[in-house]
DNA sequence: CGATATCTTGATATCGGTAACATTGGCTCG
DNA sequence: CGAGCCAATGTTACCGATATCAAGATATCG
């Protein structure tokens, strides 16, 4: 309505900027900016004074002002690769249990966790992370490309190369295929399978390490790649192989999801685990470890109607 | 060196800004800052032009800037309360499963997700968020009020109650608690036990339901108050029941992870699921789902050997 | 042909902080 | 007693974007 748009002095904004608390303190703006970091360039006294009207006054900090200024941003940017005919509310369960560890740490030491999707990329501000974490099981090389672009610190999960420009974190896959076939080995098996997609970086490595193991015995494992990364997928794979009358006495699943759906059909086909057959994961996801008979079907009816999610409103 | 600090025009910073950009192009910042915006102020043409320039250059937009600016951050914050002993690998699956739809449709909207958890509220810069959602299932109360001052729209997921001043989200945990009753009842099961924890107002409100069902025929369940919220937790709880020689027939558990550690418990006491008895959980998490024998101690020792985590960095 | 409407573009101020340099007053010391 | 120094605070300029208002160029019209 007024056209004259001068300097709104009763505004009372909805939070108080440092130049306000500097007019109601009679000092500098600077000063408050001092004081609130606790800078010992301002007296004892009148910092905690400034310190006091600024928690009075419900002062909070305009991050995004601070960051400008010091080019930075103190957040990480974690990326979780999802299928790319993801339903949301199933992720693998592996880079979310990394994601909880991830979020912990960072958190502790003063930064802040900027959760993204690779299909979210375009829209997220990742711009503004002064780092980027990459999680999942994604084709690594093309999402590694995009990223770098850029130009920020980057770390990686998953299996090393040798042409990596960044950090590299995972597990020794290598090491974890051997000790697996050793394991079988030491059980007696004869016929290893492996299940895992060997287009993966990760995967590649676990088979070869597994099948390096068994050649030592004249072993060759039988490498059934999944439909995807689903407990299901896992399942799919024993059914096709009891289908095909395969012999088999051993899984190395490339996951513990994949291994949870071996396990499944396993059952289901009245094979006994581990007494038939052997069957290793790989992640020790926690829900691996308490893993057990399924609530059966008769019971899912009563689950089912006590899932009927909804949302209200109470204002 | 130089104590003369003026324009330095050759420095060719890493990322160019809006200013460069015009430089370089010949007209004004403003012109770059719409043309990028695909204003029509700007000739379709100068604008081809210019963000052909742009995306040449590798201009990234300052985002900070930006949000400064227009006094809002594109970002909303969640933030998954842990239990305040928390081991950081063991997150409660659902909260996290929750997680990954949020952060979807958030993505999709254009919105950011900044990943808290509660104790690292401190630090972490929750203030630029534009909104808060608060997840899990702490003392919500106390957690409420604490967000509260932020003076940010705020979701909570949980159980609704009189006094809410903001947006609550959750499944109807009455409604819910009476469809197990029904259930238990339609089997013929006389001896219904509930695991959970009352202070927690959505298990009281599954209890309500369940309890009040009951009721209709007489029957009174046995409460029995978890240790945590573990899978451990829900197996002790049935082991304790077993001890104690208490006589029950069928299940309810409050969460998902409490009726796998109970399953787990009775099974490992040779009771029969669900013959024996009917076990039902809540939260119609994935896992649950995918629930089977667990991977067995006989090869746990290759899993766990499997899964030895190592950093290495490439260069 | 002059005037007004329309299309493009630019100058300036501003968002809320912080770094660099300037200023003030009190104190020490030769 | 004045030079010199330290402590405490202030001035100014900027970080990189966008809204507002103004202005130049072109087109339209009576």
């Amino acid at each position: 309505m007024s056209p004259t748009r001068k300097k709104p002095t009763v505004v009372a904004a909805a939070t108080p900027t440092m130049a306000d608390l500097a007019r109601l303190a009679g000092v500098s703006k600077i000063t408050i900016s001092r004081a609130l970091a606790d800078s010992p360039l301002v007296a004892r006294k009148t910092r905690e004074r400034l310190q006091a009207l600024a928690h009075q006054q419900g002062y909070r900090l305009n991050v995004s002002a601070r960051n400008l200024r010091l080019r930075r941003s103190k957040t990480v940017a974690v990326i979780v690769e999802m299928q790319p005919s993801s339903n949301r509310t199933m992720w693998d369960p592996y880079p979310l249990a990394l994601l909880g560890g991830i979020s912990q740490e960072l958190t502790s030491a003063g930064y802040s966790v900027l959760l993204t999707t690779r299909q979210g990329i375009a829209n997220a501000t990742i711009q503004t992370a002064d780092g980027l974490i990459l999680l999942g099981q994604g084709e690594r090389g093309k999402a590694e490309s995009q990223y770098e672009r850029l130009g920020l610190p980057m770390v990686v999960w998953g299996a090393e190369s040798t042409d990596d420009r960044h950090v590299v974190v995972g597990s020794d896959n290598q090491q974890g295929g051997a000790s697996v076939a050793a394991r079988f080995l030491s059980l007696g098996r004869r016929h290893p399978v492996f299940i895992g997609n060997v287009e993966h970086p990760e995967m590649a490595q676990r088979l070869h390490g597994f099948a390096a193991e068994l050649a030592k015995q004249q072993l060759e494992p039988t490498v059934m790649p999944p439909a995807g990364w689903t407990l299901e997928a896992g399942a799919k794979v024993v059914r096709s192989l009891a289908r095909r009358k395969l012999k088999f006495d051993a899984i190395f699943a490339g996951s513990d999801l994949l291994a949870m759906g071996a396990i499944r059909a396993l059952v289901e086909l009245g094979i006994g685990v581990p007494n038939d057959v052997s069957v290793v994961g790989y992640d020790n996801t926690p829900h691996g470890a308490g893993f057990l008979p399924p609530l059966p079907a008769s019971n899912r009816i009563g689950r089912k109607a006590a899932c009927c999610w909804r949302a209200r409103c109470s204002r």
